[in-house]
Formats: C-alpha cells, sequence, structure tokens
DNA sequence: CTACATGCAAAGGGTTTGCACGACA
DNA sequence: TGTCGTGCAAACCCTTTGCATGTAG
C-alpha cells in the first residue's frame, strides 16, 4: 500500500516544484508535511499527519497541517474522500444511482446509468470484505462553481 | 429531481413498514423525518431536514432529527454521502485509482483497474459541470466489521 | 402501564481564525 | 528586509449525550 522509494520520492518532487510555481513558500514543516502524505499508503486525516510530521518537528502545530493540506489541495496535488468541507449529507433515495459531486461546493446531483450498474468489482477486492453496493463518483465543477460560467 | 407522488408515497410505505418490523415506535416526529427525507430531491443535510419538518412540527428539535437519521441509516432505509460519522480524511494518491471504503467503520481502501479507468461519463451528467474525474466507490464492511468475522 | 422517544441544554470533537512572533526569498 | 507562514489559544460549528418529561403500543 506504501509507496515504493522512488514514487515517493517522485510525489515529493512534484510537490516541491509545484508549490515553488505557485509562489507558496518552502518552510520547513510545509516540506514534512508533504512527505508525510506522500509517504502515507492509507487515506490519513489531519490529526495522524499531524502526529507522524511531530515526531520530526516537534513544535509544529495542528492548524500549520490543516492550513497546509487545503494549500496542497487548492492546487490539485492531493485528494481528499469524499466532499471537503462538508457536513454530513443523507441521500432517500435507495434505488441504484450514481453522483455526480462539485468538489468545490459539495453539490452532488443523482444519475442513472445501466452501464455503470452493470460494474462488476474486480476480484481482488472481494478479499476486502463484503460488497453491498458500487456506486461511480464523478467528480467536477458545477455549473456555478465552473471557471467559465463567471464572466 | 424530487420524486413523483406515487414513488413518494411508495418510499413512506416502506419506512413505515419497515420501521414498525424492527420495532421501532412510529411517532409523529419520526413520521415526518421520513416523509421530508423522502420527498428531498437533493441530498439534505440534518439541518435542513430539521428546518422543513419544523414548518410542520414546530416543536422537534435537532437532535431528533439526527437519531431518527441514524435509525434510517442503520436499517438501510437511508444513504449518507460519503462515509458515516467521519472526520476529513486526504489522498496523496494522485494516479487514477479507486476505492473500497466499509461504511461502518470508515476503512478506505485503494485498488486499481483498468477496465473501471476506461468508464465514459454519459453525455446527460456532461451538461451539469466539468468533469475531472471517473472514481468508482464500492461501498460494504470491511473484514474487522462484516458480520462473520465476528464468531 | 411500561418501555422507549423526545426536548432541552450542555458537552464533545474536529476545524478555523486573530494576532504577535518568526523565517523564507 | 518585507512579506508570508507559524504557533498559540480561543472561537466556531456540527454532532452527541444525560436527564426529566411525554407518549406509542
Amino acid at each position: 500500500m506504501k509507496p515504493e522509494t522512488d514514487e515517493l520520492e517522485r510525489r515529493i518532487q512534484r510537490f516541491e516544484c509545484e508549490l515553488r510555481q505557485a509562489g507558496v513558500k518552502l518552510t520547513h514543516q510545509r516540506l514534512e508535511i508533504c512527505r508525510e502524505i506522500a509517504g502515507a499508503g492509507d487515506h490519513p486525516d489531519a490529526e495522524s499527519i499531524f502526529k507522524g510530521v511531530r515526531a520530526r518537528v516537534p513544535t509544529i502545530s495542528l492548524d500549520t497541517v490543516y492550513r497546509t493540506l487545503w494549500t496542497l489541495l487548492d492546487l490539485g496535488l492531493i485528494n481528499t474522500l469524499g466532499i471537503p468541507q462538508e457536513r454530513m449529507r443523507f441521500d432517500g433515495n435507495t434505488a441504484l444511482h450514481h453522483h455526480f459531486v462539485c468538489t468545490r461546493c459539495g453539490e452532488a446531483r443523482d444519475f442513472y446509468s445501466e452501464d455503470f450498474d452493470k460494474l462488476q468489482v474486480p476480484t481482488c477486492v472481494q478479499t476486502y470484505g463484503v460488497v453491498n453496493k458500487i456506486q461511480v463518483e464523478v467528480r467536477g465543477l458545477c455549473l456555478r462553481c465552473a471557471p467559465t460560467t463567471d464572466p
């Protein structure tokens, strides 16, 4: 699950390069946070990244971790599981359907697709646990959030 | 987006029937919360369900809404967007991949599938906004949470 | 009648913010 | 050296919990 050493170095290089291009200062803290998330095989929350980095940078604070993660997210260098900055939301539609999710504002729209409904789980995934359903998540920007909408 | 009237009634019937079967009392509040979420075309959060129900049941409290929603979720009568009870989690893997998500504990594991990578967005969805990527979410229970693991 | 559900209010936990100090460029 | 980033602590918001009262079965 953890990336190979060379893949890890490639990711870190990319972080540094893109941060520099974006005019973001490469502080000791930011570099260590990048290293931590680049090397994480699972999908850590802010707290566990904080703990990992604190082993190397004892004075780091949790809010710096948050601020750095949102920066990386803005630049598209990392992703979130689920929808960023969102409270829990409920879906009363129990029929099989799929979602278009705006990664900026969190708007989620249902859609139906017989092709997607037919998807089969790869055999390797069946060893992960009991599969309940397969849902396709189309991620992007909704019309309100897409840059072209804003003249 | 909102369900047709007969589909709405069917959903409400199902809620009542399943709640009764589960031995959950059909209080005025619960029935109105069911009606609210059954009729919601979008994916409301607890607060907006609360507001909708409060128009008809002015004395209802937000915690009752939460408690009812978790009950409905336990019974599989509704779903959540994203992972229930979860804090925000980050993904340093920017390569195209897919997720197996445990809906109970929130564990999320990556997997790769060339078939899934090739999925094409239905044309109707392209009118929703700008598509960034397509990710398949396999939902189920991980080995730790699956009932059979617990003897 | 009795067990379970509700409303209230206060606690809890994750995330954000204002401000003065510190460090990259 | 100037500007941006950091650490601290308090604020903020969503969600949960304890307890006395109310109500469905």
